[in-house]
DNA sequence: CTACATGCAAAATCTTTGCATAATT
DNA sequence: AATTATGCAAAGATTTTGCATGTAG
């Protein structure tokens, strides 16, 4: 059941988006959740964007759809999501709080110019190297037992680089 | 001086924090600025804890030496201090917003247990190999030319690990 | 029908802003 | 005395909560 084969064909990765929202779907119903009008438009939404979103873009970007969408039931509809693990909570160095269809442990990059937000892959013991290489378990000043990591990169995205 | 020891261990820097307010007074002093018993609590605060602080935080613990201190001016004080340079401002990963009187590069790490939050040294080059390891300037997807990046370790600290 | 989800409005935080007052230089 | 900083109160923005109503199963 793990469709997560190697991108050789980039112009045909859209399934992943394409099924979100049904796999979304069919996991409130097999969970014994109630699929609503609101909860289906919102993870159609993560997939057909497959971005990170905050509450209140994804309350803006809905409205001529769902005119009577609160903005409480976007946020208790996240959370569930969120504590379902259909999706994960972000937040960004500036302080903003995303919600992310991507639940692949991944990072995450910050254009400095455009303000973009990407996807960042890392393989897993790339992270125990970095983890080793910080020291952070040696010192006796601080001797941390580390379990996981966030890394957010700032730099330049291709599109800013071009232009 | 301080009855409460302070999970500060950087030996190599010992007189930062004793000199840290010092340097802040003169520094604003020197810039022109207005050295008020604000300012001068809020840089003294910093000094003597040396810690990451909220600005509720800030505002509380100066409360009993300033009664009239408003939240107001802390996040103004905080303002100009962090565009001068003399501290930073530190998004966790929980969205709190930290005043960080250290101004060297550095990363975090939280304990799981206890939620303390931890200063992390790391070597530049050792994040610059981060940062090749990661693979983003090859791939082609995500063509990203990285500047910096902050790292969030989480895991368990020393004393909740004795515990 | 019954349980659960939604919408609304109010409230709790956190942060910013405008202006009169107060303090520093 | 002049200029800048402070305090207060009000306003934004974001997120949470309580309760009556609506709707999926």
């Amino acid at each position: 059941m793990s469709e997560m084969a190697s991108p050789k064909h980039l112009e045909s990765v859209p399934s992943r988006e394409e099924n979100f929202a049904e796999h979304g779907i069919e996991w409130l119903r097999e969970h014994g959740y109630k699929v609503t009008s609101q909860r289906r438009a919102i993870l159609e939404l993560f997939g057909r964007l497959g971005e990170h979103l905050k509450p209140g873009q994804i309350h803006t970007r809905l409205e001529s759809k769902l005119p009577s969408l609160s903005l409480a039931t976007v946020y208790n509809t996240l959370e569930l999501f969120e504590e379902e693990g259909l999706v994960n909570r972000v937040t960004a160095q500036d302080g903003e709080t995303y919600f992310d269809p991507n639940i692949q442990p991944h990072h995450h990059a910050v254009c400095n110019q455009c303000g973009g937000l990407f996807d960042i892959d890392i393989e897993g013991d790339q992270l125990d190297q970095l983890a080793e290489a910080s020291g952070t378990t040696e010192r006796e000043e601080t001797d941390f037992a580390i379990t996981g990591a966030t890394i957010w990169f700032r730099g330049v995205c291709e599109s800013c680089d071009d232009g």
